[in-house]
DNA sequence: ACGCCCAGTCAACGATTGGTGACTTTAAGA
DNA sequence: TCTTAAAGTCACCAATCGTTGACTGGGCGT
């Protein structure tokens, strides 16, 4: 997205992170499949060898912006008790995608990446050896309580349906205010059913 | 899946309806881009040339066979009350995964399908244009009542989301049998709640 | 039994993919 | 200023993709 035409300092280290950088932005936007190498590499102005040079495969790459990110963690900051409603905004209201740099929508990089990336089989073998240290584990501690696995696996389906349901809604285009006021209200207390139960 | 030796008659007819069934099979299985005509051409016993003599693309194929599975409308089938009982078993008890041909699986093709092809552009573009009339219009009609549009689509990410769910947790393998019941219950209740209301 | 039409095969195409090794250029230390 | 290690580029590879056009062979009508 990013295109810079003045030539890059030579710096390892900040090409590096501008190359990771880049790639999380792809990767939460695209599928893995669908995001190349040459694509990246573009956006960071700099030549597609130089990615695998740095990261070894594409896969390793994908790892490292999975480790990049912080995998919705965010959303446990903040109080528990707006916590539903808090999620139900970010994901109705367009403050999810599309991921803006530091953005507001940042917090669910993690998340948004796990969601494109269920197509690819390649991608979901990563994601799948990874995601509950990454994201299960942490959630499922922080939900606490009596059955917070069970819970927690229902919250994190619950927000990943609700965001593909958004991306094939073309953003819920088709519903009008109080109809997205509606859907924003049940999901928070969906949600903050299973934080708080 | 299905490799016949013996040599197939020569029936263009049959021979079309072998080929949608196969790569139904293989969408609904396997992401757009994970899957080759190639790979549906070994399925059926036939070289992949003849896929895109019959079907024109893979775009059209993939059309065709959307057109060709029900789209989880047989969910609407059976009783109102314990629709969210069925949904859940289904979706938990791995009734759903993989989808057998013509078996209790085969209810939620479509959505599998529709599930699959999250991460790919082009299937994506596909599924937008027509997932409204295909998927969710019948759900909302079927759902009725006040605010149909958005609990037929809470609904439907509801379920996308515990299927994703489950497939990123490899079938809830590390769930023991009394959490995989209460997360059943729990599915349950969330989904009868938003057909009821 | 012959001939024809069409179901199906085969080889190859152009494009695109991730990845590799040799090359050039830059910046820093002596 | 000269040297050198590293940063970055370039050309190319092998594989795979969907798709095409020329070809083959079997079954049916006559």
């Amino acid at each position: 997205m990013v295109i810079c035409d003045a030539p890059r300092p030579r710096n390892a280290n900040a090409t590096r992170q501008a190359i990771l950088e880049a790639a999380r932005e792809r990767f939460c936007s695209e599928s893995y499949d669908d995001v190349g190498m040459r694509d990246i590499a573009r956006d960071v102005g700099v030549d597609a060898a130089l990615i695998s040079r740095y990261f070894g495969s594409k896969e390793d790459l994908f790892v490292a912006v999975l480790d990049s990110c912080k995998n919705g963690r965010d959303l446990m900051d903040g109080s528990r008790e707006d916590f539903g409603e808090r999620l139900a905004r970010e994901i109705i209201y367009g403050e999810v995608m599309p991921c803006q740099d530091e953005g507001a929508g940042a917090k669910m990089r993690g998340l948004l990446i796990l969601l494109r990336s269920v197509g690819s089989t390649k991608a979901m073998d990563v994601v799948q050896r990874t995601s509950n240290s990454r994201f299960f584990d942490p959630l499922t501690q922080w939900i606490g309580g009596k059955n917070a696995p069970v819970r927690a696996r229902l919250a994190a389906g619950l927000i990943m349906g609700m965001a593909i349901g958004r991306e094939l809604s073309d953003g819920y285009a088709s519903l009008d205010e109080e109809q997205k006021t509606e859907m924003a209200r049940r999901m928070a207390v969906a949600l903050q059913g299973l934080v708080d139960d």
